[in-house]
DNA sequence: AGAAGTTGCGCG
DNA sequence: AAAGCGCGCAACTTCT
C-alpha cells in the first residue's frame, strides 16, 4: 500500500475466550496505536457502534470464525482484511520479492456447517495467539506495501469482502419456494410413493430398461452390473457415461438414457435434497471464498454452486420482493482479451457476443466452431475439433494467444503464473518435480519420459487455466464488493422479508456463481437495485483493466413476480 | 464395518 | 478417455 488515506482506522478485532475481545487501532504498518478491552457482554454493542462512528477496517483471523454471530445479533461490518483468506494470497504471490511466509497456523478452518454461535471464539484464541496475530497483520502488511503497484491491495479488499459476503448470503440465504420444487419433481419424476420407492416415471423407465436387458431384477445403479447387461444385449460400451450411450443404436438407450437423468434429479436434488437443505423458505449453502486454487469460490454441503438450472423457477422472490438475476456472457475469455490488450480479440468481444465477434473476425466459419477454438485456447486442447480449431485464433488474435500460450510454457517448465492482480499458481509439488528430473536422465525409460512429459502437459494446461479463471474470479469478485456496497446505500424495504435474518428489511445479495448473481430486493427497489448491478459491472472492469476497452456486458433480468 | 477410491454428472 | 480447465456430491466398489 503505498498510503493509507488520513482518518482511515484500521483495528485488529481478536476474540479472547469467554472474557470479551481485544481491540487494537493500528498504523498503516500494523503498530499498535492503542488498545481497548472489551467484555463479552459489550462486544456485539461496542462492534456496532464502532463500526458507525468509524468506518474502520476491521482486521479479523477470518470472517467464516466471528462473522455469523454478529450477523445473527444484526451487525454487519462494511470492511475487513481477513488473515486467513489473505495469508493464502500472500503467501503464494509471485509479484513481490519476498511473499508472505507460510503458517501452518493460517491455514483455513473447516466451515462449521452447523448453525451460528454467537460471537463463536473458537479454540485459537488463547492470550497467546495475540501476539501472532499482531504479527501475523504486521507481515502481511509489509508484503502489500512491497507491491507498488497495489494491486496485492486491492486483491486483498476484494478477497476480505467475498469473505463477509459469502457469510452474509449464507445468513440471508436464497429464497426458495419449496411448492415449486415439488411441483417441478412431481412433473418430471411422477408421483412419489407414500412408502417410499421409486417415482412414478422413473420405474417406467427402469421397467423398460430391464425388459430391453432381458433382466428383471437389474440394479440400474450398479455401472458394473448395468455393464454387464449391456454387453450380454451386444451393447459394446466401455462404460455407462451417457456420452458413450448415446453413440450407440439399440432400444435399451433411450429408456436408460432418461432413467439416468431422472436418477441424478433424485438422488441430487429430489425430496431429500429440499427437506435438509430448505428450511423457512430459503437455500443457506455454506460458500467458500478462495476454495479454489484460481480464487475461484467452493462451496461445502447442498451442491450449492451444482444446482440444475431445471430447479431456478423455484428460487422466488417473497412477497413484496424481487430478483435481479445477472450473469456475464463469455467472462473468461473476455478477461484474456484484456489482460492481452489484445485490441483485436477486444473487437470482437464488442457487444453481448464473443463468439459472434470472432466468426466476424473470419478466423473460423460459424458460432459453434468460435466457441470450441475459444474454449480450447483458454483450456490448452489439441487434439479434436477443438485442437484443430486453436491455430486459426493465433493468427487474429496473436496477443491473447501468446499469452495463454506463454502461461502453459511456465507451467511446463515447473514456474509459477500470476493473475492480474497478483494471485499466483501453486509450485508443482515433490513428486512432479522428481518425476521430471528423472525423466531427463541418460537411459531412461522411454515410457517414463512419456509419462514425465503428459504431467508436464497436464500442468501447462493448468496454468494456461490459471491466468484465465483467476483474473475472471478477480473481476467476479470486485463485481460482488462493488454490488454489495450500491446496496447498502438503498433504503429500508416497504415490506420486510422476515426470512431473510440481518436482511429482512434490506436489498441483498441472495446467490453466487463464478459469474452469475442474485440480488433479492424490494420491489419498489428493482430499477435502483438493477442500476448498482450494472455499475458495479463497470467499476470492477475499469479497476483491472484501467482505460483498456473491453466490453463486460451483462444479461441482467428482473424478475416478473407472477401470482401463484 | 468403515475408509478410500472410482464413476458419473451437475455447475461455471 | 469426450476435446481441454476448475469444482462437489451420491452411490457403488474395493481396500483394509
Amino acid at each position: 500500500m503505498t498510503g493509507r488515506p488520513a482518518g482511515d482506522s484500521w483495528i485488529l478485532l481478536a476474540t479472547t475466550g469467554s472474557q470479551g475481545a481485544v481491540a487494537i487501532h493500528i498504523d498503516a504498518a500494523g503498530a499498535e496505536l492503542r488498545r481497548t478491552n472489551i467484555t463479552a457482554a459489550e462486544l456485539v454493542s461496542w462492534v456496532r457502534d464502532v463500526e458507525e462512528s468509524e468506518h474502520p477496517r476491521w482486521v479479523i483471523r477470518s470472517a467464516r470464525e466471528i462473522y455469523p454471530g454478529l450477523l445473527a445479533a444484526g451487525v454487519l461490518l462494511t470492511r475487513t482484511h481477513d488473515l486467513l483468506l489473505c495469508h493464502a494470497i500472500l503467501r503464494d504471490t509471485d509479484i513481490v520479492a519476498r511473499p508472505l511466509a507460510p503458517s501452518p497456523d493460517w491455514l483455513p478452518v473447516e466451515p462449521d456447517v452447523g448453525e451460528p454461535a454467537l460471537f463463536d471464539a473458537g479454540e485459537s484464541s488463547d492470550a497467546g495467539s495475540l501476539s501472532d496475530l499482531v504479527e501475523q497483520v504486521q507481515a502481511q502488511l509489509r508484503v502489500i506495501a512491497a507491491d507498488r503497484t497495489d494491486r496485492l491491495s486491492l486483491l486483498c479488499s476484494a478477497e476480505s469482502a467475498g469473505g463477509l459476503i459469502a457469510e452474509e448470503m449464507r445468513a440471508a440465504g436464497v429464497p426458495w419456494d419449496a411448492a415449486t420444487h415439488d411441483r417441478i419433481l412431481t412433473d418430471v419424476l411422477g408421483a412419489r410413493p407414500a412408502g417410499g420407492g421409486m417415482p412414478a416415471h422413473m420405474a417406467t423407465q427402469a421397467d423398460a430398461v430391464r425388459f430391453h436387458l432381458g433382466d428383471p431384477q437389474l440394479h440400474l445403479e450398479s455401472h458394473v452390473k448395468l455393464l454387464r447387461a449391456l454387453h450380454r444385449v451386444g451393447v459394446n460400451v466401455e462404460s455407462t457415461s451417457q456420452w458413450e450411450l448415446s453413440e450407440v443404436a439399440h432400444p435399451v438407450i433411450a429408456p436408460l438414457l432418461a432413467y439416468k437423468k431422472l436418477s441424478r434429479l433424485l438422488s441430487a436434488n429430489g425430496w431429500a435434497w429440499l427437506s435438509e437443505w430448505v428450511r423457512g423458505g430459503r437455500f443457506r449453502p455454506v460458500y467458500i471464498p478462495g476454495g479454489v486454487v484460481t480464487g475461484r469460490w467452493a462451496s461445502a454441503g447442498g451442491g450449492a454452486l451444482q444446482l440444475p438450472r431445471m430447479l431456478r423457477p423455484a428460487v422466488r422472490a417473497d412477497p413484496g420482493w424481487t430478483l435481479i438475476v445477472a450473469d456475464v456472457a463469455q467472462l473468461e475469455p473476455r478477461m484474456l482479451a484484456a489482460m492481452a490488450a489484445d485490441k483485436s480479440m477486444a473487437e470482437a468481444a464488442r457487444g453481448q457476443d464473443l463468439y459472434a465477434g470472432v466468426v466476424a473476425s473470419g478466423a473460423v466459419a460459424t458460432r459453434e466452431e468460435a466457441k470450441y477454438a475459444v474454449l480450447g485456447a483458454m483450456y490448452g486442447a489439441t487434439t479434436g475439433d477443438s485442437g484443430r480449431l486453436v491455430p486459426r485464433l493465433r493468427k487474429v488474435y496473436p496477443r491473447a494467444m501468446h499469452l495463454v500460450d506463454s502461461a502453459a510454457r511456465a507451467g511446463e517448465d515447473g514456474g509459477v503464473v500470476s493473475t492480474r492482480l497478483g494471485r499466483s499458481s501453486p509450485r508443482p509439488d515433490a513428486l512432479w518435480q522428481a518425476q521430471q528430473s528423472a525423466a531427463t536422465g541418460a537411459d531412461v525409460d522411454p515410457a517414463e519420459v512419456k509419462r514425465a512429459r503428459g504431467r508436464a502437459r497436464e500442468r501447462g494446461r493448468f496454468t494456461r487455466n490459471f491466468v484465465v479463471q483467476g483474473t475472471a474470479a478477480e473481476w467476479a469478485l470486485i463485481w460482488l464488493a462493488e454490488i454489495r456496497h450500491r446496496l447498502r446505500q438503498l433504503p429500508a424495504a416497504e415490506t420486510p422479508a422476515p426470512a431473510s435474518g440481518p436482511f429482512a428489511e434490506h436489498a441483498h445479495l441472495a446467490f453466487f456463481l463464478h459469474d452469475e448473481v442474485i440480488v433479492h430486493v424490494p420491489l419498489e427497489q428493482a430499477d435502483a437495485a438493477a442500476a448498482a448491478v450494472r455499475e458495479a459491472a463497470a467499476v470492477a472492469t475499469r479497476r483491472l483493466f484501467g482505460a483498456f476497452p473491453i466490453d463486460v456486458p451483462l444479461d441482467l433480468q428482473i424478475m416478473q413476480t407472477a401470482e401463484k
